[in-house]
DNA sequence: CATGGCTTAAAACAATCGTTTGAATTATTT
DNA sequence: AAATAATTCAAACGATTGTTTTAAGCCATG
C-alpha cells in the first residue's frame, strides 16, 4: 500500500522485488513497479544489482544462503555426534532451517515461487546454491536408509522435494484458512509424511 | 526447430504456445514468438482465442479436461464396484489418468508448468476445472483412511499434490537422465510414496 | 458468376519493457 | 574546506509488448 521507506535503498528494492515476484512472478513484474513500491528511482535497480537478473539472484540468495548454511551446520553436528543417525533427525536437519526464521518471514513464499519459476531462469543461480547441500544430504540419506536401492532412494527424495516446494508456496493445507498456520507446523507434517514415504520397505508396497 | 505446419491454425497455435509456455513460462512468452513458431499471423491468436489469457485457458483445458473426466469415471467405477475401496486403488484412479496418454505426450510438462504459474494467473481457470474432482476424491479418501483426523488428512493430501506437481515438471528423479523415464514409472513411484505417507498411523510418527 | 461468412494478411496502435546517460546531489576522504 | 567517490535523479534510448484495424483471400451456398 504505502511505500517502504525503512532501510537502505538496496534493502527496500529487495523487499519490494520479492513481494512482487511472489505475487506476479518474475517475468510479469516490471522494474518500474518495483521502484515505485520501494520508492526509489527507476535507475536504482540497475545501479545496485546490474540487471533484473542480478536482482533476481540477490532476492534468491538473501534467503537461500543462510538456510543452506544452517543445513550444513546441522548435518555436520549430526555426523559428529555419537548418537546413531536416524532418518527423522536427518530430515529435521534439512527442513528445520526453513522454519527457523522470524514467524512472519517471507522466506517460504519467496523460495516457493523461485523454485516454481522456469528452470531456464533460475537454474544457474540454484545450481550454485544447492550443489553441496543436495550432495551431502543425499549421501547421508543412503547411510540411514540402507535397505533401499539407490535409484529407489532418488525417487523418494525427489518426491519429498516436491512436497517441500508445494508447502513453501502453500503453507495452509486448506486454502485461505484463517488464521494461517505457523510454518513450523507445516514443516512438522512434511517431516512426518516424508519419513513414512522414505522408510517404507521396498518389497512391501501394496495396501 | 522448423515451424509446425500440420493441423488447423488453432491447433498449431496451441502446440506452439504450450511448447513455449513450458520452456519460458507464460509471462515470458510473447504472442509473436508463438505466432512465428506456429507459422501463423500475429493476429490469429486474438482472433481464435480472444486474448493471451484466453489462449492460456485453452492450453490448460485441452489437457486438464480429459484427465479430470477420466478421473471421475474411474472413481465412479470404484464406488460402484463390490470390492471394498482401498487407498491404493483410489490413488490409482487419481493418478493413472495422468499417464494414460500417448507415451510422448506433453501433458505432464504442460500441467506441471501451469500448476507452477502464479496463482493470480491460473486460479480462475483451475478452480473451475478441479472443483468437482478434488471434492469427490477428498471425501472418498476420508472413507478409505478412517483412522485419520480430517485435518491430518488434509495435510497429507496437500503434500501428495506437491509431489505430483513436482513429478509433472521433472519426471526424472535424476536430472537430464538419458533416456528419460516413462511417465508411467514415475506415477508408480508417486503412488507408492503417497500410499505410505497417507496410510501411516497417527500416533506412530517417530522413527 | 455472385454473395456472404469465416479466416488470414500487413500494418499500425498506444503502452510498457529493461537499460543507459549525464548531470545533480550526497557522502566520504584528504 | 577542498577533493574525490558514491549515490540519486529526470529523461530518454530503442526494442518489444498485447491488441486492433482494415483490407484481402478463401470457400462454401445461392
Amino acid at each position: 500500500m504505502c511505500p517502504n521507506q525503512l532501510g537502505s535503498t538496496q534493502d527496500r528494492i529487495l523487499d519490494a522485488a520479492e513481494e512482487l515476484f511472489v505475487e506476479m512472478g518474475y517475468s510479469a513484474t516490471s522494474l518500474r513497479a518495483i521502484a515505485q513500491l520501494a520508492d526509489v528511482n527507476i535507475a536504482a535497480t540497475n545501479y545496485h544489482f546490474g540487471s533484473k537478473e542480478g536482482l533476481l539472484a540477490a532476492v534468491i540468495n538473501r534467503h537461500v544462503e543462510p538456510v543452506n548454511s544452517e543445513r550444513l551446520i546441522r548435518l555436520s553436528r549430526l555426523e559428529d555426534s555419537k548418537c546413531s543417525l536416524t532418518l527423522r533427525s536427518l530430515l529435521e536437519a534439512f527442513f528445520y532451517p526453513l522454519a527457523d526464521t522470524l514467524p512472519n518471514s517471507k522466506l517460504p513464499a519467496v523460495m516457493g515461487r523461485m523454485l516454481s519459476e522456469p528452470e531456464s531462469l533460475t537454474r544457474p543461480i540454484m545450481a550454485e546454491q544447492f550443489g553441496e547441500v543436495s550432495k551431502r544430504f543425499q549421501t547421508a540419506l543412503e547411510r540411514v536408509v540402507p535397505g533401499l536401492a539407490k535409484d529407489e532412494l532418488n525417487w523418494r527424495f525427489h518426491l519429498m522435494i516436491g512436497s517441500m516446494i508445494h508447502l513453501l508456496k502453500f503453507p495452509n493445507p486448506v486454502m485461505n484458512e484463517q488464521p494461517p498456520v505457523a510454518f513450523k507446523d507445516a514443516i512438522e507434517h512434511l517431516i512426518t509424511f516424508a519419513t513414512a514415504g522414505l522408510s517404507q520397505e521396498q518389497e512391501f508396497l501394496n495396501d
